[in-house]
DNA sequence: CGTGCCGTTGATGCCTATCAAGGACCGTGG
DNA sequence: CCACGGTCCTTGATAGGCATCAACGGCACG
């Protein structure tokens, strides 16, 4: 029996698939009814905002499903995916003010919003949440590093197998027939503008993968892994 | 009178040149008394390693003075400098058991030293600690975050401004005589390896922002700001 | 069945890497 | 004090990887 299932019938808490994972599973089931009643759950459809540059970052959010990404844009339209955010991942644990970057839903997308004094006054009251949101921001601080030497230093086609890599340990699935498949809810151009390449260079990479037989793509939405070995060795930049 | 004065004449803290910004300054006199005690402090020449990729992570380091470069070094060769660390700032803040990447100091360099088990003790002790711990891992993903939109998305010639306006923010001077200075302690080709080009890249572009008047040079490894406007503008990709 | 969006493929060009050589600086040793 | 060697920086010539521009194809939707 979870800790949840102590939870009232009606809690929202009560349900979520994905606080197991989440910074909430550091609180017990009184201080988790009592940190979640005043919060509120958001549905966003695919393509919808959560917030926009230099919004005042009043809120913190915790997706519970579905896939959103961060957005930079540069003063002349150039664009940045910073990085997209999976169930259990939080968004908005940032110290600024204001949202340096805008937030928008990849696919159809439910977060659990939190009012970030009310977490604050939480986090001080809870040494555990305190603790489990420090270990979520050094790992996405690992995380960022990654991405640093993946822009700064790997090629287009090394770049595309990170990306595979990544997301397949975040929402991919190894069936029991051993296919190892990763679901790709974003546009070409959201992952050109996450890998720092243009969404052109994006699907020839794909191609050159499907013709080296290392994915086979099932739909432009989801791909096969189809030689996980060559897969590593690409991602890790070990010259072929 | 500083809480710092507070200590005993032979404390290490208490001619510490940074603990205002640093960590420390979230605890008081008896606790950083006691905090410290078991530390150590480290001396290392330019160039000499702090740790290697793979090394276990079982300290945290604060600079005193000094630079290091945090190194990732992929099997083939390449490098990136994933990111330089300044007086007061933290290394080894990830919860990893080992390093991710490589620490060397660029300038000669001083640290001090906390047994990462022991510091974890005194981040449950004193909620302060643990505070100032996650606000600085915060700062740094916000950094990290601008680095890959740095490194996605900007030219060379916008890389290197956003690089010497950053490094003016953390170690630059504006003298009372109106000149921003920028010393750049490390080589050309830690430069390079940390904006994703090459040292003949960096090489070319510092000749360009010179010839453009917006830079001048006093030296290698000092150079002043001639125009900090349009430096600001290339640094955020405002297209000339 | 048309329309529009997204993804793919092709032709060309630009930005930066690579290869190569010369120059500045610094410590060493004669 | 200066010659010397080494290292780092700068500059030049060429090449390559990815961007850009353009057209086509597939799929969903009205």
């Amino acid at each position: 029996m979870t800790k949840r299932a102590l939870l009232q019938d009606d809690h929202p808490c009560r349900d979520c698939s994905v606080s197991t994972e989440s910074l909430c599973c550091a609180l017990d089931a009184d201080a988790l009814s009592d940190f979640r009643n005043q919060g509120g759950t958001i549905c966003l459809a695919a393509g919808e905002p959560l917030f926009h540059q230099g919004d005042l970052a009043d809120c913190v959010f915790s997706v519970t499903s579905g896939v959103v990404k961060l957005n930079a844009i540069l003063p002349d339209g150039r664009r940045q995916v910073v990085t997209f955010l999976f169930p259990g991942d939080f968004v908005g644990l940032e110290m600024n003010d204001r949202h340096e970057f805008s937030a928008e839903a990849v696919s159809d997308t439910r977060l659990c919003r939190f009012l970030k004094g009310r977490f604050e006054r939480f986090a001080d009251r809870y040494p555990a949440l305190a603790a489990a949101r420090y270990r979520r921001a050094a790992s996405e601080l690992a995380s960022a590093h990654q991405k640093i030497v993946m822009l700064g230093r790997k090629t287009a086609a090394e770049r595309l197998a990170s990306f595979l890599t990544d997301v397949h340990r975040r929402i991919g699935t190894a069936e029991v027939s051993g296919a190892k498949l990763v679901p790709l809810p974003m546009s070409r151009g959201d992952i050109a503008d996450y890998l720092g390449l243009t969404k052109e260079t994006v699907s020839r990479e794909f191609t050159r993968l499907r013709t080296s037989r290392i994915i086979r793509p099932r739909s432009v939405t989801l791909v096969e892994i189809l030689d996980p070995q060559r897969m590593r060795e690409l991602a890790f930049g070990i010259a072929a």
